[in-house]
RNA sequence: GGCCUCAUCGUCUAGCUGGUUAGGACAGCGCCCUCUCACGGCGCAAACUCGGGUUCGAAUCCCGAUGGGGUCACCA
């Protein structure tokens, strides 16, 4: 048995790609499930789109998902052209590959491969037996000239070099790999077995392009956006593959112990944010409050007092999806009755049809309750048991609503209890003055 | 258009060797909890593309149609 060795070989010509995210998923967990190799490499041929941040952005997003290439150099194949020329050169010298006058423009001479014009069939790890008459294709371009081979050369000869078994890519290139089983027999390497994911699709299911979809589509989006590996991890997996079951939650390990390509989907898989947010939720509430305050701090104003975050922390938790969610959170003012004191409406401190008259009595009467509260039991739990008899006995609306509307001036926020709890004696004292006062 | 390929709720899917009230999840809607919001609990709605076969019996097997997607670069 040889070892299984699998790569992720993209062009640095854009930012990391959702759909080449779960491309390098797959190879990824296929390789470790074999105990074998994860191989990257950039293919940077196209020397007039590839960027020096794109390898970074590539390189950086792989390991921050937790998915580390096996070979900590990292193959250029703008580096290799002495590689190529010598495959290219013997191809030549063999016969099956040969020098013709660019056709496009008369000027200078491409290498075109001499297509033997035969059927080739390959066997596809999720489709079965795939047949393609190779006359179509005719001779191809496998170099811009004698020294710079284009793409179909250039996976071949690497994947053949780095002893490449398993060639797994998306769909976009099953149409490619006739090409290339044309070019390694005439290489004389071994064949890979080929696996073409289902490709990863927007919401009008074409494949997810950037020029059509935009940022959503790349990986840093959703790093920016305060999502969790694992939660991406999870939930690109689930694309296009399940582990048969009613199973949703798998993490980085079950996914190796779990996969394999019979369960892969044929189909493509549009991608839907609302499930990664579900899942991105379910990590978020299962992680501790240390590392939930840890993920929220990132995108919380600087300043901001932590011990208050502390207490905040479950109602926030409660409310986002995503770390950045609390951004968009905190700024909408949802919690600023905790930080500076409330503009009450007196208006809204009577609940329904009741009077002014008797919102002020349950305001008055709360007040004495909650000063009878002592310093170091301020607490939601003690707050609640001195207030919660009065509210059952005069109405729990009656009280309560009053009660809130004076410490938070919201109509939406968290029980009043808790929101005491949160503001101290002194400040809850101080608010409940005000709304009487507002009501006299 | 040629070639390749696919086809179960809006979406992700279960369904492996034919017999199920076609199951789950997200989203949606409703109810409950409740002073409001959020959380949570419960529930509802929602699919086998169509047409032929094979068979006692087809979402499942075969053929065809239709529809979708991919690809047809000196880009990868």
């Amino acid at each position: 048995m040889t070892k299984v060795v699998t790569r992720f070989p993209p062009s640095p010509t854009g930012l990391f790609h959702m759909g080449g995210v779960r491309t390098a998923l797959f190879n990824y967990i296929f390789a470790k499930q074999n105990k074998g190799e994860f191989l990257f490499r950039l293919e940077d041929t196209d020397k007039e789109r590839s960027k020096k941040e794109f390898e970074e952005e590539l390189y950086s997003g792989l390991v921050w998902l937790g998915l580390p290439p096996d070979n900590t150099d990292v193959p250029r194949q703008s580096e290799r052209t002495e590689i190529y020329k010598e495959h290219l050169h013997r191809l030549i010298a063999e016969g099956k590959a040969y020098e013709a006058e660019d056709s496009t423009t008369g000027k200078g001479k491409v290498v075109r491969f001499k297509n033997p014009n035969g059927a080739i069939t390959f066997t596809d790890l999720i489709r079965g037996e795939i047949s393609v008459d190779t006359t179509d294709l005719e001779d191809f371009i496998i170099a811009r000239n004698t020294d710079e081979p284009v793409y179909h050369m250039t996976v071949v000869v690497d994947d053949m070099l780095s002893g490449v078994t398993h060639v797994i890519r998306g769909e976009d290139h099953t149409s490619n790999t006739p090409r290339q089983i044309l070019i390694l027999e005439a290489l004389g390497g071994t064949r890979p077995i080929y696996a073409h994911l289902p490709l990863v699709l927007a919401d009008d299911k074409s494949k997810l392009s950037k020029r059509k979809h935009g940022e959503v589509v790349s990986l840093a989006y959703y790093r920016k956006k305060g999502y969790l590996p694992e939660a991406i991890i999870n939930f690109v997996a689930l694309l296009g593959w399940n582990p048969g079951g009613d199973r949703e939650m798998l993490s980085l390990d079950d996914l190796i112990q779990e996969f394999s390509f019979e369960k892969v989907q044929k189909g493509g898989a549009v991608f839907n944010v609302q499930k990664l947010n579900w899942i991105n939720k379910e990590y978020i509430k299962k992680m501790g409050a240390e590392k939930q305050k840890r993920g929220l701090l990132e995108f919380l104003p600087k300043d901001i007092d932590e011990k208050m975050l502390d207490t905040v922390l479950p109602l926030i938790i409660d409310r986002i999806h995503t770390w950045g969610d609390v951004t968009e959170l905190w700024e909408s003012g949802e919690f600023s009755y905790l930080l500076e004191e409330p503009v009450v409406d007196p208006g809204k401190l009577v609940w329904k049809e009741e009077t002014r008259e008797a919102a002020r009595e349950h305001l008055t009467k709360v007040k004495e309750y909650i000063e009878k509260v002592s310093e170091a039991e301020f607490n939601t739990e003690s707050i609640k048991a001195s207030i919660w008899p009065y509210a059952e006995e005069k109405g729990r609306g009656s009280v309560l609503w009053p009660f809130r509307m004076a410490l938070t001036g919201k109509d939406k926020s968290p029980d009043p209890f808790t929101v005491a709890g949160m503001l101290g004696k002194e400040r809850t004292l101080k608010r409940l003055r005000n709304a009487i006062s507002l009501l006299a």
